[in-house]
DNA sequence: AATATTTTTTAGAGTACTCAAAATATTATT
DNA sequence: AATAATATTTTGAGTACTCTAAAAAATATT
């Protein structure tokens, strides 16, 4: 069912789409092999072959890029993965930075009927644990309108929605610090040498956040409260 | 985690135990082969691999039979499919006939964790919907006591347990005849000359079944109500 | 523009699995 | 006991994936 792809394929046409989402981005051969924890040999026989099968544009030595077909693939795997991290962290309870392992591999059941079961009983969600948008059945993404925690202005305020980093560590680091799903935050200075902020949590938590944690927080904007708005910021 | 094993051997492994179940008997080759639908040289193959790598002992031209590490191993595997076919039912409302094919995917996820939370929001289920015990984390079967429907007398009573064919089509059409997990049964005539036998189900339906659905439907005896226990019937 | 460095690709080989066809062992038939 | 039928194993080859090391291309340095 759902999926002529191989377990490998599958992780090698996933791994090319988080690579190049960015518009017009092309996926390199070191940074595919890198994700996968695999040789740039592997990479380029691999690439050669998603390329002869039709999922994507391959130009030797100038990287790989999904096409139509390829991106339909990616975001049916992306889907998979996502609605069963919320499954596991809704219904069984797992807490959200230890859900990522175990959705590498559930997302390789095939089952469309299971898939549109479990669909159905979190009533068809639009985002994951993370704050990441889970692709509907066509693969079409909700819109986030996200914007980057570094890219605020000091002064500025937000909602924690997402992040851009999903390791396991770094979602510990989030918790144990009170930085977790619709926190409000927020920015009460900024300090150009090294790009960290002071953050205030929920109008009452100080915290101080390096340049590294902020670049991987995805926050919804609330607007400026305060007058100092032209204290120009840090486009990371 | 968990297991060391490739989702092929997995296979292989389960298909050895469930052919050489019963005490002292070995699987042949060509009854491997089929359970997995290839040739009889790669189930030679992977015979010999899985001896070599001390899970079964194997006697060219004489079968294979699972040791205790094999046993172990089947017993696992066996495990994680049962657990996910019940938690499949009892959760996301799937129908018996269905969770098969899908726990076949499910058995291979390897999370330990994964497993001991789906035992554990199941209350550490005993058995699953098909009557089937489900091994301890220790590879430990519950002793179920259950007899097989063909082997009661006419006049005996029993409460239907479990099945011993998992196939869909099977299972379908003990649905829609009512012959259910918990219902009472009794045997009103045994047919000799087909072995087919005309039932009572839960005091009130009629049916006559042959004589292959009843060696498929496991029961537990609940003592006779008639006089006529002298009717020999059929060991099959 | 020539050289050095980095990245990518190719070449050759290895593991895990698969098969069909040939060779061999076992069992059934006479 | 010889022959026929059947089951099993071996052989040789193919697919999917992996790797290291060598060759080639792209990029950076001078």
């Amino acid at each position: 069912m759902a999926n002529e792809f191989t377990h490998t394929e599958q992780n090698y046409i996933k791994a090319i789409y988080h690579l190049s989402k960015k518009e017009g981005t092309t996926a390199y051969t070191q940074d595919v092999a890198a994700a996968l924890s695999t040789s740039s040999a592997s990479a380029t026989d691999m690439i050669k072959k998603l390329s002869e099968k039709g999922l994507l544009t391959y130009v030797p030595y100038r990287g790989a890029k999904l096409n139509k077909k390829g991106e339909k693939t990616a975001l049916t795997i992306i889907r998979r993965h996502r609605l069963w991290e919320l499954f596991l962290t809704e219904v069984l309870k797992f807490k959200w930075d230890e859900v990522h392992a175990m959705a590498e591999e559930l997302e390789h059941v095939s089952s469309d009927l299971l898939l549109q079961r479990i669909d159905k009983h979190l009533s068809h969600p639009k985002f994951d644990p993370h704050g990441d948008p889970i692709p509907d059945m066509n693969g079409k993404l909700s819109e986030t309108g996200f914007t980057v925690l570094s890219n605020l202005f000091s002064g500025q305020s937000g909602v924690i929605s997402g992040v851009n980093l999903h390791s396991a560590d770094f979602l510990k680091y989030l918790e144990l610090n009170g930085l977790i799903l619709n926190s409000a935050i927020k920015i009460i200075v900024f300090h150009p040498f090294d790009k960290s902020m002071d953050l205030l949590i929920n109008g009452k938590k100080n915290l101080h956040i390096s340049h590294q944690v902020a670049v991987n927080i995805l926050v919804k904007e609330k607007g400026t409260s305060e007058k100092s708005a032209k204290n120009k910021s840090n486009p990371s």
